[in-house]
DNA sequence: CACATATATTCTCCTTGAAGCATATACCGG
DNA sequence: CCGGTATATGCTTCAAGGAGAATATATGTG
C-alpha cells in the first residue's frame, strides 16, 4: 500500500517540518539547517529518507543541493500534504519554522551573500525566493 | 507534536485497515478477525496500540470488546481520518475489507446468531448495524 | 594544488515496534 | 464450579530506523 509509505514519511517530527517547509518551495540543505536548527547529519539523513521513498527530489546548484517536493504527486500524497499543511497552522513549531523561512527568503531574495549565514563565498547565487521555480540557474541537471 | 502520534498510528497497513473500518462504525475484535483475515493476536495488539495512543476506545459487550473511534477527535485527527477515508476509495484492499464488512453487518443486522461465524452462543445480541451509534445497548460504560 | 565549504555516507548504539507462540484473563452457559 | 469462547498479555526474535561522531565526497576559490 503506497499509503503506508507516505505515512512512514510523516511519522517523524523532523520530516514533518521538512515537508512542511517544502510545500512553500524548494530549499537547500543549509537553509534547512538554519531554519530547523538541527545538525546537518540529521537533516541530510531525513532528506535521504524522503528521497528514497520518492517524496522529494534533488537538484544541484554548485555546492548546494536544493530539495523540492516531487513534481508528480499521487492523489494520496497530494491529499496528505494538503492535510499536513492544514494541521500545520496550529502547531507553534511549524509556525516558527515558517517565520524563519521568511527571513531566509528575505535575505536570499535581497541577493545578500549568505547561504548558511556564514557569508563567506557566494557562488552562482541561485538562492532566489525559493517559491519560484527559478527559471534557469546554472546546472538544471542532476537529481539522484 | 500530536501530529506525529497520529501518523505513527497510520503507518502500518493493518492499523490503516482497522481505522478505515472504524470510520464506518464500531466493531468488535472477532469481526475484525473475520474481515481482515488476520490472526487474533495481531489484531488485538494493533488495537491495543491504537488505544494506547488515544485513537480508539473500547466498550465491553459480554465477552466481546467493541472498539470505536475516539469520540472527541482533535482537528488533526479528524482531518487525517477524512483524508484516509478519501484515499481508501482507491485501494483494493480497503474496498474488499468494506465488502466483507457489509456482509458482517448484514448477518448481524439480521440478528443471526453469530459473532465470529462460529454461531455458538449469542449473548446480549448487541451487534447491530455498526454504522449507527446504537442508541443504548446493555452496558454503555466501560472504556479503558 | 591546497583548502574550505556543502553535503552524504559509514558505523555504532539504542529504542521501537511487528510477528507469533504460549499463556493468562474475563465472561458465559450449564 | 467446569468447560468453552473472546480477548489480552508476556516473552522472544528480528528488522527498521533515529541519533551522533567521524569521515568521505564533491565542488568552488585562490
Amino acid at each position: 500500500m503506497e499509503l503506508v509509505r507516505i505515512y512512514e514519511c510523516l511519522c517523524d517530527a523532523t520530516r514533518l517540518r521538512i515537508l512542511h517547509l517544502l510545500t512553500e518551495g524548494p530549499l537547500c540543505v543549509c537553509h534547512f539547517q538554519t531554519i530547523l536548527q538541527e545538525p546537518q547529519v540529521k537533516i541530510s539523513k531525513h532528506l535521504g529518507y524522503l528521497k528514497a521513498r520518492g517524496m522529494v527530489e534533488v537538484r544541484r546548484e554548485g555546492t548546494w543541493r536544493v530539495y523540492s517536493l516531487v513534481t508528480d504527486k499521487s492523489r494520496e500524497l497530494t491529499g496528505n500534504l494538503a492535510c499536513l499543511q492544514d494541521c500545520a497552522q496550529e502547531e507553534p513549531q511549524f509556525r516558527s519554522d515558517l517565520e524563519r523561512l521568511r527571513k531566509v527568503q528575505a535575505r536570499v531574495g535581497d541577493r545578500s551573500p549568505a547561504c548558511c549565514g556564514r557569508g563567506k563565498k557566494l557562488a552562482p547565487m541561485i538562492h532566489r525566493r525559493t517559491a519560484r521555480p527559478s527559471p534557469r540557474t546554472r546546472n538544471p541537471t542532476a537529481q539522484t
